[in-house]
DNA sequence: TTCGCATATATGATTATCCGCATATTTAAA
DNA sequence: TTTAAATATGCGGATAATCATATATGCGAA
């Protein structure tokens, strides 16, 4: 059972609030991608995806040497409305990310990873 | 225009949390409403407000010697959905404040205020 | 004007949060 | 089994949030 206030907890540092969106709009991300389409360090994404994970946020799966996070399977109809919504109401606040991962994706055709 | 991130962390306090609940539900509480519905001191739950109140999700409004919160006017509309999805989603998380709200507004019938 | 109630704010101490840096762990490939 | 890539975590140090206490302000009544 989720706490109101502990989910907004989740969501109120930009690094995790973007972290989320973008996760919730893809579905699944790994660590390297979210490194760089918010253009920030390894240790300091990492850091937020294992706060979101242990407040039951995020689940995580393994792949190879990759970790991809999506949205935990027993987060609260409410809370993933909440996070819908405030995608779609927020267009802009995620462009540059978004940009960014477009760069990785082509690159991804050609090169191996991120 | 309010940001995301700047919205989520009025949020991410119980006191904030529920205090903005609490108005939304009721369209508007004095000061001593909440003091007594939150069980908190007078000068927590005035700075908590006041904090609300310049990040433009509360507006307040004087009436003699009482001021009365209510939701922003200009609060967007995805903001106040995600209040009331709150709200509607978590109705034990409030039980207690509401028990003591009821207690004043008995009171008050034949007291004066708070 | 003086008093009392409701509310706001200043102050200093405590605590929580966030960060960079270094290092550990896991996995795949050589 | 050594190496490199991807990810996680330990450890201070800096910054910000929160709190309790004391005090200030604003308003109505006497």
């Amino acid at each position: 059972m989720l706490c109101p206030v502990t989910f907004y907890k989740a969501l109120a540092d930009d690094t995790r609030l973007k972290s989320l969106l973008l996760i919730t709009e893809q579905q699944e991300l790994c660590v390297c991608e979210l490194m760089t389409a918010l253009e920030l360090s390894q240790p300091k994404i990492s850091r937020h995806l294992a706060q979101l994970r242990k407040a039951n946020v995020l689940a995580d799966r393994r792949s190879g040497q990759w970790v991809f996070y999506s949205l935990h399977p027993a987060l609260p109809t409410w809370a993933q409305q909440v996070l819908k919504q405030t995608l779609l109401a927020n267009e802009l606040y995620l462009a540059p990310c978004r940009q960014q991962l477009s760069l990785i994706s082509e690159r991804a055709v050609t090169q191996s990873c991120c």
